[in-house]
DNA sequence: AATGACAGCCGCT
DNA sequence: AGCGGCTGTCATT
């Protein structure tokens, strides 16, 4: 099955973001056009002017604060395994302005041994996961957080900024001075 | 309360 | 086959 992508211009510190698309759904999305899944950003740019565009409608009114869920059809075929357990679990139990800890995701999962669960490794499995997500925003890895605070966040130098925003999008934290998104 | 060591693994190169 | 990376717990000070 083939593969296109389609870029999108967002409020986002990390600036626009690039989508992969197939006839099943958004396979994998990417901050700043770096490679994801193994998959090389770029060419072919999508054609298929109806999917494109609601992609592009769909994040737009996201970014505006108008839509709470992006409810775009997704192609999992980057996400395999336990990882693709994670990421599915993520994406059912933590809702738009909600949070969850890595440590409380690896238990809701069940994909762990909690039994033999010592010393947070199942919370680092799912750090890890989380970090090699190639499906950031749809399935939402931003609001995984760490116990004591925010957490780490890939998608470049500007990660944590990113993160930031759209914790902040969704009303998680307070607004910063050079808030940038909608009130 | 703050700091630091360490344990352990998926997926890419 | 090697390596880097979105954590949590415990033992110190």
């Amino acid at each position: 099955m083939s593969i296109s992508w389609v870029t999108v211009g967002t409020p986002l510190p990390s600036g626009p973001i690039c989508l992969a698309v197939t006839a099943l759904g958004v396979a994998a999305v990417s901050y700043s056009g770096e490679s994801v899944g193994g998959v090389r950003v770029g060419t072919p740019q999508c054609t298929d002017e109806e999917k494109a565009g609601l992609v592009t409608a769909r994040l737009g009114e996201y970014f505006a604060g108008r839509r709470r869920e992006l409810e775009l059809p997704i192609d999992w075929r980057f996400a395999t395994g336990p990882h693709r357990t994670v990421l599915q679990t993520l994406l059912a139990r933590v809702p738009y302005g909600a949070t969850i800890t890595y440590g409380e995701l690896a238990a809701r999962s069940g994909v762990f041994d909690e039994l033999q669960d010592a010393g947070g490794v199942a919370a680092r499995t799912v750090g890890q996961m989380m970090g090699a997500n190639p499906l950031a925003l749809l399935v939402p890895c931003h609001r995984v957080v760490a116990s004591d605070g925010l957490g780490g966040f890939g998608g470049g130098p500007r990660g944590l900024e990113t993160k930031r925003w759209l914790l902040t999008l969704e009303g998680v934290l307070p607004p910063t001075l050079d808030w940038n998104g909608p009130a």
